[in-house]
DNA sequence: TTCATTCATCGTAATAATGCAATATATAAA
DNA sequence: TTTATATATTGCATTATTACGATGAATGAA
């Protein structure tokens, strides 16, 4: 009834979906494809180059710390935020053993 | 207002979006993670295997179906569904592009 | 201290997603 | 044709997500 039944599925499952749901919206994509390029931004950067309010902004930017992809510091009154290497690298892992399970030429 | 202001961002970040929205949920992971053991497989397989309801099962098929992510062949009485090894590849390297952009060692 | 700036949080509204019972559809077997 | 089996679709209830205005908290400058 609208909640997902989490208990179903292995941890490896209900970890990888929760990744994924990270990367699931376009402004988290491109919040994490800014900090890619520049590094050390701050949230007002993406309020200026983006379209959406600083609330909203700030919105994703918690999420993504929660799932702890990136991390902030208090930088003065800015805050810098960046990727965390550590679960940067645990992401690229758990999505490269899922495509590396591909065997190509059997289908029906 | 709940929903995705999609014209703001650009149509990568959009379509990298709705690729990982595929992987968001752990019954479609594990759908997933089933087609690419045994292929070739069918609905009746994963309602038996998860606890979910028949109709919620179809649902997922649907939506991963709708991604293009799987693909699906009528076999008498029964579905056969499969990767669409295309569409698993784009989905791979557009993933792997967004993972390769990391510059490690440079954080606040 | 007062004011301005920056970011987080709260409250709220609207849309999206999840799940399932019931029903419809299609094929195979009897 | 009738029955059984397998899957899709519909309708509905519930929770999750997205978005933003208003407000709060913290810091630096005047």
């Amino acid at each position: 009834m609208g909640v997902t039944k989490t208990d179903l599925f292995t941890e490896r499952q209900n970890e990888l979906a929760t990744m994924a749901k990270a990367f699931g919206h376009p402004a988290r994509i491109a919040i994490i494809e800014h900090l890619l390029k520049t590094n050390t931004c701050i949230t007002n950067d993406f309020v200026n180059e983006f379209g959406l309010a600083q609330a909203t902004i700030s919105q994703h930017l918690k999420e993504l710390k929660a799932m702890g992809i990136i991390k902030g510091n208090v930088e003065g009154t800015s805050m810098c935020y960046c990727i965390n290497e550590q679960v940067w690298q645990k992401v690229q892992d758990n999505f490269q053993s899922l495509f590396n399970q591909f065997d190509p030429g059997k289908c029906c």
